[in-house]
RNA sequence: GGAGGGGUACCCAAGCGGCCAACGGGGGCAGACUGUAAAUCUGCUGGCUCAGCCUUCGUAGGUUCGAAUCCUACCCCCUCCA
């Protein structure tokens, strides 16, 4: 295996960090199949655009005859990674992570290679660990040097609280390199120093330290802060076609272009030419458009994406209902139910509370007629288009209520 | 072990006997506008049989005509000193 001028530069391509440099350089000369290595906390079962940024890179690793390990930290994950964060995270239940888990597999191989990925769990290696090894392991590494982690700093000079178990995290992580005899650990900008101890602990096992590499963490839908299915305000991979594509027509036109980096795979010398459009003019709708297009197409089809397009500009720009209605039933007593009761009966409001407070918002219509009275009586045996706001819509078929017998 | 600070709605955070269903901000929702579920502006944001009523301010009691606000006990979190 030749390294390509071509192909070392597309590997390069969007990574914020290399270390040490030339290092990657080094590998690739080895002329074997390198492992690399990724690790995915369980912490939410699905997937999102967030962590495809990382996995389109793995892809591009195995592109070229690699190996890539896609780590399931279930271990790790009943730790909770502080990284990042201002506060202890809560951890989560052996059955959480599992079931987390499971879905995993099932999404990356929208993106890569099942033949030349191995799924690895560190649950496999860690529950072997024995205490005296962990005792062993965390020797290996010290406070001041754990408390060089900017999060750990901040907080350490804030007065905030440090669990000892947080400390544990890196160390764990840096043992998966060790466990799996990494040659590469692919991970996000905020994983810096774990993929730094990683090497540490490779060197103090006798191995050659991993190459590590940094690519950078997407905003979620707000533009402010990290894509997190916590935060909810991310994309995720397994959704519906409509649902991504309007999820990212709702990004602001600032953040679009940071996503276009991101997600796009496009030479970033189109980007910039939409960029230049934009500014002479062009609508930033239209480019949008094209990059939710694109990302649908990903993970779905060349048709479905088109299909998502048109459905979001019949539905948002021209204001007509979707062709495909859900449909909800739901019964009422024979002298009717009131509209209120009826909303929330058919899951489109949390509360009657709230269906009042919208009725009061001209925000609810049936059949494209706006509903203010909320004494509004609906009989069975109807069945309408309710509508609230612009996105909550349904057929909702009023049937009759069978009387139980006193 | 000792001393101190704190637990308020989805989150942050005011309030410290009645004007509190609870200031303000974030988030969310809705309306207007529009070039889009962008931006901007406005409103709403506990529940219900909704111009009225009912339940919320860590938990359980108590004082009072009346408590998120005062008292008692308990639980939890944080800091400092050991």
């Amino acid at each position: 295996m030749r390294v390509g001028e071509e192909a070392l530069r597309r590997v390069r391509c969007g990574a914020v960090d290399i270390l040490p440099a030339g290092g990657l350089e080094e590998r690739l000369a080895l002329s074997r199949p390198l492992r690399v290595k990724a690790g995915f906390d369980p912490t939410a079962p699905d997937l999102h655009l967030g962590h495809t940024v990382l996995i389109h890179k793995l892809r591009q690793f195995q592109d070229l005859g690699h190996e890539v390990l896609f780590l399931i930290g279930d271990f790790t994950g009943m730790i909770g990674d502080p990284s990042g964060k201002n506060a202890t995270r809560r951890a989560l239940t052996r059955d959480e992570i599992l079931h987390n888990a499971r879905t995993y597999e099932e999404q990356i191989f929208k993106i890569l290679h099942p033949e030349l990925t191995q799924v690895v769990f560190n649950s496999s290696w860690m529950d072997k660990l024995s205490a005296a090894d962990l005792v062993q392991l965390a020797a290996k590494y010290t406070v001041a040097r754990m408390l060089e982690r900017d999060d750990f700093h901040q907080r350490y000079m804030a007065n905030q609280a440090i669990a000892i178990h947080e400390f544990l995290y890196p160390l764990v992580q840096g043992y998966d390199s060790v466990a799996l005899k990494a040659d590469v650990e692919l991970g996000g900008t905020d994983q810096k120093f774990n993929l730094l101890v990683g090497r540490e602990l490779q060197k103090a096992y006798g191995q050659v330290p991993q190459v590590i590499m940094t690519m950078p963490i997407l905003e979620g839908l707000d533009g402010v802060q990290k894509m997190s299915k916590s935060l909810d305000n991310y994309v995720g991979i397994r959704e519906s076609p409509d649902e991504m594509f309007g999820k990212l027509m709702s990004i602001s036109d600032e953040l679009m272009w940071r996503y276009m980096e991101l997600l796009s795979f496009r030479a970033l010398d189109e980007i910039e030419r939409l960029r230049e459009a934009v500014r002479q003019g062009q609508n930033p709708r239209d480019v949008k458009y094209s990059l939710a297009e694109e990302v649908v197409e990903q993970f779905h089809d060349r048709q479905a994406a088109a299909c998502a397009r048109e459905e979001f500009i019949a539905r948002f720009r021209r204001g007509s209902t979707p062709t495909e209605l859900q449909e909800i039933m739901v019964a009422a007593p024979s002298d009717g139910m009131l509209i209120g009761n009826l909303l929330k009966e058919a899951g489109l409001v949390a509360s009657t509370s709230e269906a009042m407070r919208l009725l009061k918002q001209r925000a609810v219509h049936i059949d494209g007629e706006c509903i203010e009275d909320r004494a509004l009586c609906v009989a069975p045996g109807s069945a309408h288009i309710y509508k609230i706001g612009k996105r909550r819509i349904a057929r909702v078929k009023v049937v009759h209520k069978v009387d139980a017998q006193p």
